[in-house]
RNA sequence: GGGUCUGUAGCUCAGUUGGUUAGAGCGUACGAUUCACAUUCGUAAGGUCAUAGGUUCAACUCCUAUCAGACCCACCA
């Protein structure tokens, strides 16, 4: 059935009608294409946030993604785009956190378990909107693999990840100062800590030497970490200081005795040349304080206040202490300037929280053994970045990696597979011995709250919260920003971070969750005995850890049962990531998928994350599969606003995708994101440059109107009969040539401006243009089947459905699996090419003169131009410029030449135009002095390639004679 | 402090390994258009390819320096 095609391209509800048809079709499965086919193509799509939306960003990497998975698709390989989505830890829970709190909630009152049941519920009912718009941006992907990083099967795979890291000694557990987020409640790696300029004060502060009169004046951004000082450094070869270099001088306020140390590190042009040492609270510090063996006190806990090390200070804000401790100097004297400063202050990645470098126990990656195979990998050539220059940063960036922490105190995450027996939560002492006399004023709705800081309690420790009646303990955690735990209200997963049961009846049913071998009625009594346990002494268990899926039964070691319980961390997100290319294929079994499509053949991703996940995965896919993750890495740029910022959602510069779909459609979208830009290389967006391809998709389409809508059924024969005819034919196979290298090569932006060229300036404006009076259906519709198969893979949607419209002919195969095209060499003719150029000229002469002289269309104009003596040659440049062109024909051609030009019996009459002439003059003078000034030097003549000379030459002689007929 | 990138027409950007008189889109000016397309067509104006040196027969392209801008990394308290 044919059906008319409308006069406008309306995208709409063509886009969605065509993609239900594709995925339907089972094309996208690379086990359900049709014919034999051996090579294969695979590639991973970055999986998006699932609870995220849309941007511009992941529409620039499924679009090129798509590109070459349809294009490899078509060219005959088995091809996987394999989709999914990440559970993004920290980005995620943030945005559930901030969304709960509009009504008023927070994790801590609804707990652990019901906190990240919200989030599975955000997930449900989020997480499909962005594959629906993945789907609407085209992508052809594979759904029926579709994964989710926390779907069973990958939870496996990072649980099989870490316990074998954890095995082979590549994870360890460790006390070191970390970048901890007080908003977030955790760690976070190096790379999710952004350093922002922020204006601050510089203050200085007197430190009295020992034992004399004399002071030492460090300067200090941070006052409050004075109490944690436990050394003041100075550079050794500081001529000021070195009199003082192992002397000691007492810290004001604690009056505490700390040493005054030389090390290479402290900057003698900065501040006073002295500098405080606090190895709990700032990276440098701690590095000083290994290589000199000082103590480490923490003043500062996780939940932003002073710990109780920090004596009188303990327990207020950091912000508190820092306007005590500065009023406490002051008075003292001890305060000797304060100047404004700006430094770059270090902020949470996710909520901008400043980050507070403290002391912690984390699980890190030894990473040294794991980045020399992955920068051999790159090194050798087995991976390939795209653009090279990347290489550069990425080596640098191995060669100066650190050990990655990857424990995070949050709760949405693959929670760590490690088990301890004992140890880290032995019960000392028990702040509430269960309180028998408790449990029936629970029973009857009565809370009771604890504050744990009356029972000595501090951020950061570690509790368990036990059953008296069973034994069993129902959960441990940190304790973190609360300051009280209410007994009887505490649920029981999580009791650290207490939810309140204000019922009888929701501690009850809280009660049989955890006890369900217990029968239990309203009536019943319910005893829940809790202990708390504090960490700091020991008791029962090992000491033993244990990384296992499961709960061991009882200790491997000291074979107890009784004390072992889960480590409460998460992983870092990027931690599954970093295993997306295999364990989406099925990893750590055996898969076939696995053996066929891993490693896949190109990554594509942002540059932005070559750090964060491209260097990871490659890190560990050469660690568990023996072999790289993927051939190439192909690194697009980052979509920028109209001034060249980095798009903003709260400025509201940026440009949101999915609007642009519906208004402009998809393709232009996809042209948008792909023509003129080059990888690795920034490139602004406005609504404007969208338009403008949305008008070539237009354009595409009513040159399929135009061809489709002849008369005449689709020839199945290739006719030529012109050198119009030969001209588009010719162009067409190096067309096909060219893209298909460009795409080859990765150059999609070429790719699709040659294709763009050739359909509009090439085909549109001139092949059918000079035909429209004697039309060659065959060569048309040769040229658009052709070309629809050369720009499908770039614009899906327009060309599948002037496909299915196909005039006269039952389509049953679509488009998209059409086997991509393969240039007829007969056909080029790259003289056919030039001589049509000429052809082009010449209309473009005939068409201004009628207009200049406003000759209606159907009237016949006579055109004399003949050879160079005619009268008429005189004046009009561009007559000149033709002529110039087409005596260098020979007379045959000449007549084949005017013989494609039906209609035209040359006459021409112009107007004369001095001020053309003498520019054109001027203009060949000039080339022709510069051929000349060329074929002058020896130099040139002696060294050039003789074929180089040759043509210069001619050139020259070409342009002096064209000088000649213009004087 | 170390590193990367960018500087080409009024604006946004292409220019594959050095080799025709440096290109496109948008914008501007003038003109065209019943017969696929006003989401159209033609023509024109507009560039010492940031600056200064160097290598080469030949440089937008390679090298060096300078200027301007963007970004990344890092332990400036």
């Amino acid at each position: 059935m044919i059906k008319e095609l409308e006069k406008a391209y309306q995208p709409q509800d063509i886009e969605k009608r065509i993609y239900k048809i594709w995925e339907k079709s089972g094309y996208f499965n690379p086990d359900k294409l049709p014919g034999k086919r051996k090579q294969i193509f695979s590639i991973a799509m970055p999986p998006p946030n699932v609870t995220g939306e849309l941007h511009l960003g992941h529409a620039t990497a499924i679009t090129l993604e798509d590109i070459m998975a349809r294009y490899h698709r078509m060219a005959g390989d088995k091809t996987l785009y394999l989709p999914g989505t990440d559970h993004a830890g920290i980005s995620t829970q943030v945005m559930v956190e901030r969304l709960i709190s509009k009504s008023g909630l927070s994790k801590h009152k609804l707990g652990r378990v019901e906190f990240i049941k919200r989030v599975w519920d955000w997930k449900k009912k989020y997480g499909s909107r962005i594959t629906e718009q993945i789907r609407q941006l085209g992508a052809s992907c594979d759904w029926s693999r579709e994964h989710f990083t926390m779907d069973p099967t990958l939870t496996k795979a990072v649980q099989a990840a870490f316990i074998k890291m954890f095995n082979d000694g590549l994870i360890y557990r460790g006390k070191r100062i970390v970048n901890w987020c007080p908003r977030c409640s955790s760690a976070l790696s190096d790379l999710e800590v952004k350093h922002q300029e922020t204006s601050s004060k510089l203050w200085y502060l007197k430190y009295p030497l020992f034992g004399s009169t004399k002071y030492l004046i460090v300067a200090t951004t941070r006052p409050e970490t004075m109490l944690g000082d436990t050394a003041v450094a100075v550079n050794p070869n500081d001529k000021r200081y070195k009199s003082y270099i192992n002397t000691k001088a007492l810290l004001p306020i604690t009056n505490r005795e700390v040493p005054i140390i030389a090390d290479k590190r402290v900057d003698m042009n900065f501040g006073t040349g002295a500098v405080k040492v606090t190895p709990a609270h700032d990276h440098l510090d701690y590095e000083i304080a290994q290589d000199h063996k000082l103590e480490i006190i923490n003043v500062i806990g996780p939940d932003n206040r002073m710990t109780k090390q920090a004596g009188e200070f303990y327990g207020q804000s950091v912000q508190d202490a820092r306007h005590n401790i500065l009023k406490r100097l002051e008075q003292e004297e001890l305060l000797d300037n304060t100047v404004d400063y700006i430094h770059n202050l270090a902020r949470c990645e996710r909520c901008s929280a400043p980050i507070e470098p403290l002391i912690s126990e984390q699980w890190f990656v030894r990473i040294d053994k794991l980045a020399k195979p992955a920068i051999k990998a790159v090194k050798s050539g087995k991976i390939k970045i795209i653009p090279a220059r990347y290489e550069k940063v990425y080596f640098h960036w191995m060669n100066n990696i650190k050990d990655w922490c990857i424990s995070r105190q949050l709760w949405w995450g693959h929670q760590i597979p490690v088990w301890y027996c004992g140890q880290q939560y032995e019960a000392s002492k028990k702040i509430m011995g269960f309180h028998k006399d408790v449990v029936p004023q629970v029973c009857a709705g009565k809370i009771k709250t604890y504050r744990l800081r009356d029972h000595g309690f501090k951020p950061g420790d570690k509790i368990s919260f036990e059953s008296s009646q069973t034994g069993k303990i129902f959960g441990i955690g940190t304790i973190t920003s609360i300051k009280r735990v209410t007994v009887g209200a505490i649920q029981l997963d999580d009791p650290a971070h207490g939810t309140t049961y204000k019922k009888r009846s929701g501690l009850i049913a809280a009660f049989k969750r955890h006890h369900p071998d217990q029968s239990i009625n309203d009536d019943t009594k319910v005893f829940i005995y809790t202990y708390i346990f504090n960490p700091s002494a020991k008791t029962e268990g090992c000491g033993e850890i244990i990384a296992a899926v499961g709960q061991p039964k009882k200790c491997p070691k000291c074979k107890q049962t009784n004390h072992i319980r889960r480590d409460p961390d998460t992983l870092d997100t990027w931690f599954s990531s970093g295993l997306w290319t295999f364990s989406t294929l099925g990893w750590p079994e055996k898969t076939q998928d696995l053996k066929t499509y891993h490693p896949t053949t190109v990554m594509e991703t942002g540059w932005d994350i070559l750090f964060f996940w491209v260097a990871r995965m490659i890190m560990m896919s050469q660690y568990f599969m023996k072999e790289v993750p993927f051939k190439y890495i192909y690194l697009h740029g980052l979509v920028l606003d109209r001034h060249g910022k980095k798009m903003s959602k709260s400025k509201g510069t940026g440009v949101d995708p999915i609007p642009m779909m519906e208004k402009y459609g998809t393709d232009a979208i996809r042209l948008s994101l792909i023509l003129g830009t080059s990888p690795g290389q920034d490139f602004r967006l406005y609504e404007e440059k969208i338009a403008s391809y949305r008008n070539f998709i237009n354009k595409l389409w009513n040159v399929s109107r135009f061809i489709l809508s002849q008369d005449a059924a689709p020839p199945k024969k290739l006719a030529i009969n012109s050198t119009a005819d030969q001209w588009i034919v010719s162009r067409l196979q190096q067309l096909i040539n060219s893209t298909t290298e460009n795409i080859n090569h990765h150059r999609f932006s070429e790719a699709g401006l040659a294709l763009y060229d050739f359909l509009w300036h090439e085909l549109a404006d001139w092949y059918i243009e000079i035909t429209k009076t004697e039309k060659n259906i065959s060569v048309l519709y040769y040229v658009l089947e052709y070309f629809l198969k050369l720009t499908h893979p770039l614009i899906p949607y327009v060309t599948e459905e002037i496909w299915m419209r196909w005039k006269g002919e039952a389509r049953s195969n679509m488009l998209m699996i059409q086997p991509w095209p393969q240039a007829d060499k007969k056909f080029i003719d790259k003289k056919i090419e030039k001589n049509f150029f000429l052809l082009k000229d010449f209309t473009v002469v005939v068409r201004n003169f009628r207009a200049k002289h406003k000759i209606p269309a159907g009237e016949k104009i006579h055109v004399y131009y003949w050879g160079p003596q005619s009268s008429l040659i005189n004046d009009n440049s561009e007559i000149i410029k033709l002529l110039a062109k087409i005596e260098s024909l020979n007379n045959e051609q000449q007549k084949k030449l005017t013989g494609s030009l039906p209609g035209l019996d040359y006459y021409i009459d112009w107007q004369q135009d001095n001020k053309q002439k003498d520019k054109e003059v001027e203009k060949i003078s000039k080339y022709i002095q510069k051929l000349e000034g060329k074929l002058s030097n020896k130099e040139f003549t002696k060294k050039a390639p003789k074929q180089v000379v040759e043509q210069e030459k001619a050139k020259l002689a070409e342009q002096q004679e064209k000088l000649q007929k213009l004087l």
